[in-house]
DNA sequence: CGGTTGCATTGATGTCTGTCGATGCAAGAT
DNA sequence: ATCTTGCATCGACAGACATCAATGCAACCG
């Protein structure tokens, strides 16, 4: 039941650490194709929905029996969502009894927001309409 | 050539201060869609490739002769994928003389990261394996 | 034991998407 | 004006994806 996830983002292990991240080194091919996994799995409104319902839990886990009734779509389409989102690594899940609980993983959340984050006191190359090099 | 991105990401104006954020409160159907459009333009290996080396150019810009030969694919299929980053808001470009350059455009990636950050001192309902709730 | 409920898996189907070759358009070069 | 180069757009096509109904499986109930 939590065996599925891809081991994206960098090498796991030394959490925090890594990821110089998208916007200071150019990714190799490897990097961003696991990244597009996660991306990918994100790019789709119900998918988001289900995850900020996920997350926003206050007891930090949501049954499935309270998520499929949210939309008006059938219960195996949000089961299918849900696995996406398991296989990217954002959620997890366990069955207790008769009932199955997703909670957020937010070590992936976590990285993704550090990848999407600048080093702080970038130059930033005051892209101001200067232009003007042509001609 | 530079009006055709979304107004995605919450209406701008008031940069930084919005964005409960996904992981806060649940998002309604609009604003997971619009999302969702920012995210898919992610969701591709190649695309993220090229984010990631218009974001780190140090000049700031890129010419498009300088990323379509770092792909194997053809120009059209560059040129599409430019575009997708475009009308999703992570960048922008402008028409020099013969060539065009690509820059990033830092607001709408600040906002993502944003967006994926929790709440700093969140209780971070200590998911661990406690269950044992059923039977 | 059989019946019921909660969720996952399967198979089918329509739509979206990544890719290409061909073509169009803008701008410098001759 | 014509040629050439850089990039975008168009049309087509194969593969991927979201969705559903039907089915399977696990766990509780009687």
């Amino acid at each position: 039941m939590s065996k599925q996830e891809l081991a994206v983002l960098g090498r796991s292990g030394d959490a925090g650490a890594c990821c110089p991240g998208l916007l200071t080194t150019p990714l190799d091919e490897e990097q961003a194709a696991d990244l597009a996994k996660v991306f990918k799995a994100l790019g789709d409104p119900v998918r988001l929905r289900l995850l900020s319902m996920i997350a926003s839990r206050s007891g930090g886990e949501v049954c499935v029996c309270d998520l499929t009734p949210a939309f008006e779509l059938s219960q195996p389409t949000i089961s299918h969502h849900l696995k996406l989102l398991r296989q990217a690594g954002l959620i997890d899940c366990e069955r207790r009894g008769t009932w199955v609980y997703y909670w957020l993983v937010p070590e992936t959340t976590d990285r993704l927001a550090g990848i999407l984050t600048r080093p702080a006191g970038e130059p930033l190359p005051e892209r101001t309409a200067s232009a003007g090099a042509a001609s």
